[in-house]
DNA sequence: CGGCGCGTAGTACCCCGGTACCACTGCGGC
DNA sequence: GCCGCAGTGGTACCGGGGTACTACGCGCCG
């Protein structure tokens, strides 16, 4: 059985859910939320596998929402369902941490496998936005695992100067770096001089590219 | 109808998805192919819709039929499945251009829905793919569309600047942004100092992070 | 017309980064 | 015990990068 929060701000919305998910014995639903901050604190009193989640409503939005349900470590997952296809919404829900991301228009039988996908842990996501999604996934996620064995330079990186190399890649100085490994300017010179032979790179700035293109290098962190 | 090439080495599978798809009326079989090499061929001379493709095949395997097949530019989609949910095998098909990745285990009535979802030109992935995939998705896929709005700085800078900031994003020395654009080195150091202090970093190597955090940075493409 | 933004270009200066070369310690293996 | 490697550290040198400041032509707008 698969306890389901339902959460939006259109009462009638919220019935046509309950209806459907009521017809069926293996989803029971525990509540309703009509916002974002019901939304979380209903999640967290009623722990339910999966919370079904509308983008827009007035105050706190979904995807805020989910953002905190995530954070907050619980076991629901969320599946986000909004009328609207926009980019900035899926990608925004998505880095949120939904697991899933459906339109409204879906037929019951494709909710229903939605719902039971996330609540075993995978993710769905519609079929209209896979396609987009997939060509950002193909341009941005770099060469990554298969490539990462073949590739000369990272499989012979030490552990240390794989340390290096992500220091280097989050644009610090040597001096920076030195600061924070407590080590001397020099030492980490001699390091990135090694780094950058290894990895067949001329300075730094090809290291940070090296880095980012093999998947050491995160976005935003510091 | 949507039309279906199937390419699989196992011939026991090729007639299972054979007598699948003939017992709707909504997709007819078109041909067969037991490799990669006779996939592409296939292809591009029956010009299926869909292009059922198995990934492990000796010879040319699918990812790489799916590379030339998606290069030779045809309307023919590529739906690849497989038996195996390796991460390497779904990252590969899919940077190939596949536009969509099931599992072989997949219910027929899925199947059917993925092939009329690729046929219509959208995407589908199995959702115990799904997540692994979205995971990734967040961890790589930089801020976007309407965090670069907001952003201070990308806004602000001209095209110019932005050309320059590209360039320096792939490792170039001032030296030899100045020979690519046929500018002088000085200009080229007036345009990087513009773009440092408009972005808000220090030097070069935080802008390649810039680059790369927003999008402007493509892997690979020197 | 005058001003402003943009692209272009230059000079002068300083410092960080990269290279070359050397040296010591600690640890694991032959 | 000795060798090799990883990690640490140092000196010396020089070139590219970044900053500061100046300057000019061009197109656009008030």
């Amino acid at each position: 059985m698969t306890t389901v929060l339902i959460v939006d701000d259109q009462p009638l919305q919220r019935y046509g859910f309950h209806i459907l998910l009521d017809s069926v014995d293996e989803t029971d639903v525990v509540g309703e939320a009509a916002h974002g901050a019901e939304a979380v604190r209903k999640t967290a009193e009623l722990r339910p596998d999966v919370v079904l989640m509308d983008v827009r409503m007035p105050g706190m939005d979904g995807i805020e929402a989910t953002r905190r349900i995530v954070a907050a470590g619980g076991r629901s997952r969320v599946l986000v369902l909004t009328t609207f296809d926009l980019d900035e919404y899926v990608h925004a829900a998505l880095r949120a941490g939904a697991s899933g991301f459906l339109l409204k228009d879906v037929r019951p039988e494709e909710l229903l496998a939605g719902i039971r996908a996330v609540a075993s842990g995978d993710a769905v996501i519609a079929p209209a936005l896979t396609r987009r999604l997939l060509e950002e996934y193909a341009r941005y996620v770099p060469a990554h695992r298969a490539d990462r064995a073949e590739d000369p330079g990272l499989g012979s990186l030490t552990d240390r100067e794989r340390e290096i190399l992500v220091a280097v890649g989050k644009g610090w100085t040597n001096g920076e770096i030195a600061a924070r490994f407590v080590l001397s300017e020099s030492t980490v010179k001699t390091h990135v001089g090694r780094v950058l032979a290894k990895i067949g790179a001329r300075d730094r700035v090809q290291a940070v590219i090296f880095a980012y293109d093999h998947g050491l290098a995160r976005p935003t962190t510091d």
